[in-house]
DNA sequence: CCTCCTTGCTACTAATTATGTAGCATCTTT
DNA sequence: AAAGATGCTACATAATTAGTAGCAAGGAGG
């Protein structure tokens, strides 16, 4: 298994499922990718392009480590989050609105720091 | 500001807040810090130590990436989350439930490879 | 059978990021 | 004044990611 609960992951030897979890998704493309299957399967070379044309050997990693977290699968019709990958995604699309918020709220007030 | 909504990011041109969401939190030790700040304010160090020994270097990076974005601010408590770094917290907290039945699914159903 | 595509992926090098350790400058406390 | 803390910078090394090329396998059409 290269990542899941149980394992030792940066900066926690503890194996807590939550710091597994920050460790996975936060290495680059893995939440982009996700939000990309969120609409359905993507082959290989559509992943790619719905990422932006990343490269295909960070793609191939990423699809490995999320494959062994059980949260992507493939199928006939390509990469597919599975029940759990739904369940997972369905907990970031908050995000979504949360990053129009966000936009709103820069563009009108620009700064760094709220008091 | 170096990241905020409208920046262009890896993998998309457009801007669009949730794919400069996704960079951002993306990179690595951004996810965990927001975590590990969910209590209350902490001070450079014991951030630091709150990750795990994380280098003061991305430490300080991934800090002025955040306070660019509004996320995270400082006072004389130490670094805290803003009232819009809160929300995007409130809106991660989720994780934590899924990331427990994560594990139990894959340690009951004993998937892939684990002894 | 023979081409010509498409697809998934590996190979390899260059560039970017993260790690790890040391230590400085600035307070605060004793 | 001396001894911590604290926030952070410097710098060298290691790890990850980017970018590009191209191969092996499978399918469609001829």
């Amino acid at each position: 298994m290269a990542v899941g609960p149980g394992t030792k992951v940066r900066g926690s030897t503890s194996g807590r499922p939550i710091m597994v979890l920050l460790d996975l998704l936060g290495r680059r493309w893995a939440l982009r990718m996700l939000w990309e299957l969120r609409a359905g399967p993507l082959n290989f070379r559509q992943l790619q392009t719905a990422c932006g044309d990343i490269s295909p050997t960070v793609l191939n990693t990423r699809l490995a480590e999320l494959r062994d977290a059980g949260i992507v699968a493939v199928s006939g019709e390509g990469y597919l989050l599975t029940q759990q990958g739904g369940d997972l995604l369905a907990a970031l699309l908050p995000l979504n609105d949360w990053a129009e918020g966000w936009a709103g709220s820069i563009s009108a007030a620009g700064t760094r720091d709220r008091p």
